[in-house]
DNA sequence: GGGGGATCTTGACGATGTCAAGTTTCGGAC
DNA sequence: GTCCGAAACTTGACATCGTCAAGATCCCCC
């Protein structure tokens, strides 16, 4: 009978409470490394304990199945999402409201080019519990932090209150449709292969100046898609 | 010793030419129909086989692996996403690009919520041979469908040519993400369940009146996004 | 009309997600 | 202190999957 402290010696790492020690956090740890290597495919439940050190039917014991393993990381995909946009509003002051809008979308890009696998997962509803609270939760966690902006913007007086919706679906459609045609290597090469930054930053500067010039021009066309 | 014409007398249907007939478009036909039923991970190469009436190494003697298989379906999608988009412009007449634009966006938009799975899988890349000739070459096709329609707004003055690709990207961007967003079931349910070609429409409109207003708007905007 | 090659079948292999049963270990009750 | 129940984990098994190898079948062309 071999100690279980050599069993587990590499596996339980830093945590070494009992038994494992926090498998949980292991096994989505090891998720999102088995991610990154072999893409979202190479993510398999028995490869995720092997990672963890434990054997294969372990993660049943945290997981109900392999789906409430992967909306558990993606959970945590949309909140670094949501830290990635605070990260890039905090850098810009509430007085410029449309400078704002535009730092929400240089995050979400960001973020989304950065972590193209774990992004990838995070809307694969066939791979998820679709209604997870905790998802819901997160997903429109960082949704409302669009929409907050948006408000501002309406406060600002740069868009009319009823319009705020459309604005925020399509800033929202626009940032998300790059991060995915980006990721996917859809777009021309020559335009993907400039800084990352500044396609992220030129695209969400070209939505915020269209979408929310000056007052005036706002005052010109609002009428036409707020109906009822 | 069964006659083979009753083996397969069920799955050959209309197309009973030899052995089994035109298997490589009925695993095509089988592979939508299965897509649709049980949505992209209830596509198996032993189900597909299974309702074609084949057994299930047969599909391997048309497609050397699955993700050749699903790369065929997807770049078949392209095409049918292209004929939607030819299909709206087709109802405006060349005089008006921004109608025509837009029309290109609710083409988009239209086909991916029509049909959300095959659309899904065509942005699969972890599932499909990416650099699949066909499918690059489908693609594109429909990439060039918008580009020309905007290379139309720049020659009709809405748009300045150095301006043209962003344009491009953007408002692939914002009919991308809208399809994705919505298909996933993230927008706010508010909005999903209005009318699909209003919201189609209404986004679409949305983007062109603000993107590509009249002329003399777009040359006080021009100059700030098309530095070298 | 017969042979070559394309087409399809059968059988097998390793891998995967999940379940059932057994084993180990922790924490609290006595 | 020790003992028991429950939690954590292991082992083994099953059906299914994608893929490969080998054999059977059928069409086209010479």
């Amino acid at each position: 009978m071999r100690p279980v402290s050599e069993l587990n010696a590499d596996a339980v790492g830093e945590s070494g409470r009992y038994h494992h020690g926090d498998l949980r956090t292991a096994l989505l740890e090891a998720t999102g490394a088995t991610l990154c290597e072999r893409g979202i495919e190479g993510v398999t439940l028995r490869e995720v304990a092997r990672r963890a050190g434990v054997s294969h039917a372990a993660p049943a014991h945290h997981f109900p199945s392999k789906a409430h393993l992967l909306t558990a990381f993606a959970a945590r995909g949309f909140a670094q999402l949501g830290a990635s946009i605070a990260a890039a509003l905090q850098r810009v002051p509430p007085s410029d409201p449309r400078r704002r809008l535009q730092a929400v979308g240089e995050g979400y890009v960001r973020f989304a080019v950065a972590n193209p696998e774990p992004f990838g997962l995070m809307f694969r509803m066939d791979a998820l519990i679709e209604d997870d609270p905790g998802l819901r939760a997160a997903s429109d966690t960082a949704y409302g932090m669009l929409r907050a902006v948006v408000a501002e913007c309406v406060t600002a007086g740069f868009a009319r209150r009823s319009e705020a919706e459309l604005i925020a679906v399509s800033a929202w459609s626009i940032v998300h449709g790059l991060s995915v045609l980006w990721i996917g290597g859809r777009l021309p090469h020559r335009i993907t292969e400039r800084d990352h930054r500044r396609l992220a930053r030129t695209v969400s500067a070209f939505f915020v100046d269209r979408v929310l010039p000056e007052p005036p021009a706002t005052e010109r066309f609002a009428r036409k898609y707020t109906g009822g």
